[in-house]
DNA sequence: TTAAATAATATTGTCGACAATCTGGGGTAT
DNA sequence: ATACCCCAGATTGTCGACAATATTATTTAA
């Protein structure tokens, strides 16, 4: 039951982790014959890690001239936002539906965390508790699939784009109440209520980016 | 603007199109020196094309074991479903906001096509008329990542469904009235009835699925 | 001086060969 | 007879070298 790992499959994870910390740099180029070197390994096994930060969208190829980390342009996040939306709210939705009583707990135990952290002022966001509160639901969907598409690819591109633009917003309290509201629906099984509530939460969250926009855009 | 196209794009169509016509059958696997030997390329080539439908979930692949073509279990076909309705639900929506006008009568033309195709007692679904469609409305909705994610992934996967089933609807007079609706309040600009319609649409087709298979288990 | 053409360099695409690992069959011991 | 172990064959993982293409620098002509 070992899990057994390729050299690809850690490039892939250090790459990765490059890319968020800003060894990599958004926009940069990934060069072959320098990562190579760096990391100690041939061309072909860092070529196929290349195809799958490609698969999950966090760089993009063109033929015969290479790959870059993707740079998110403010329209493309307003797209993964609408995306989000639909794909969460389902999740709300069927977890509402077939959550088990443990996972109930887990997300009360990351709720009284949330507390906390607003209650001695750390900032909720940028310590990535808000992903862990978003990763439970969509596991407590029990959907394979919804959970592959959100956490392998989805929610890596928001954590990219939240170093990226060094997001730290002011929603903290707010988006803890909105938790709430989804926590509650979904104990009282009420997968209506969960959808649109998780739908809300997120919409706020997009209105919220398409306003710091606007304003940095008028200068 | 010439499209370049390397040999692992070419592999990965190709491969793509056995799979669809059953000449690679679901569930089997997929030989690496056999199919080098048989398309008559590399067998580096041959693994990027095979990473290529990793990513868009056509094939499985076990390290140091190989690939298979996926077999769909009925349980990953609701979940598709689930995901299906979320994102062509907010695909609706946006076309409701964003279609132009060409594209509207793009659509009253697949509307027509269906028509004479019930008419004349042509098996809409087989002749994949379905797919553009619904197609035809992700596009509408101007939203690129919604678009790659249904036109790119999933799809293919409900295509390769329909042929691995042998799935002949008996719902295209009830669906031909749905995609009427969807139309309709697309052509009015109501989103919100826009995505209602869209998701009991997909809705309707998921529990038609989901009795066809209780028959089937029901020996 | 600028712009286009061209040559030099570097990078990506492709391939065949070797090493590591898995699969299946045969043999042995209980 | 069955279960376990071990070995042979085949398959996948990995690598370095060569070919094709793009990029950059240089030269030349207007």
């Amino acid at each position: 039951m070992a899990e057994v790992t390729s050299i690809p499959d850690r490039l892939f994870e250090d790459l990765k982790t490059a890319i968020f910390e800003g060894r990599l740099s958004v926009g940069s180029k990934l060069s072959e014959p320098e990562l190579a070197r760096d990391y100690e390994v041939s061309r072909g096994a860092l070529r196929e890690a290349i195809g799958r930060l490609e698969a999950c969208r966090l760089v993009t190829r063109k033929t015969n001239v290479g790959a870059r980390v993707v740079s998110l342009s403010h329209e493309k996040l307003i797209e993964i936002f609408h995306v989000r939306e639909a794909l969460e709210g389902m999740a709300a939705r069927l977890a509402a539906e077939a959550i088990t009583e443990e996972e109930i707990r887990e997300l009360e135990r990351l709720l009284d965390k949330h507390a906390n952290d607003i209650e001695d002022n750390h900032d909720y966001f940028q310590k990535e508790g808000d992903v862990d509160f978003h990763y439970t639901i969509v596991k407590a969907s029990h959907n394979g699939f919804l959970f592959d598409l959100l956490c392998n690819d989805l929610y890596q591109l928001v954590r990219l784009y939240r170093y990226q633009f060094g997001m730290r917003s002011k929603r903290a309290v707010r988006a803890y109440h909105e938790h709430c509201n989804i926590v509650d629906a979904i104990k009282r099984r009420d997968a209506e209520m969960a959808e649109h509530m998780m739908r809300a939460h997120i919409r706020a969250s997009r209105e919220n980016v398409e306003r710091q926009m606007a304003e940095s855009t008028a200068a």
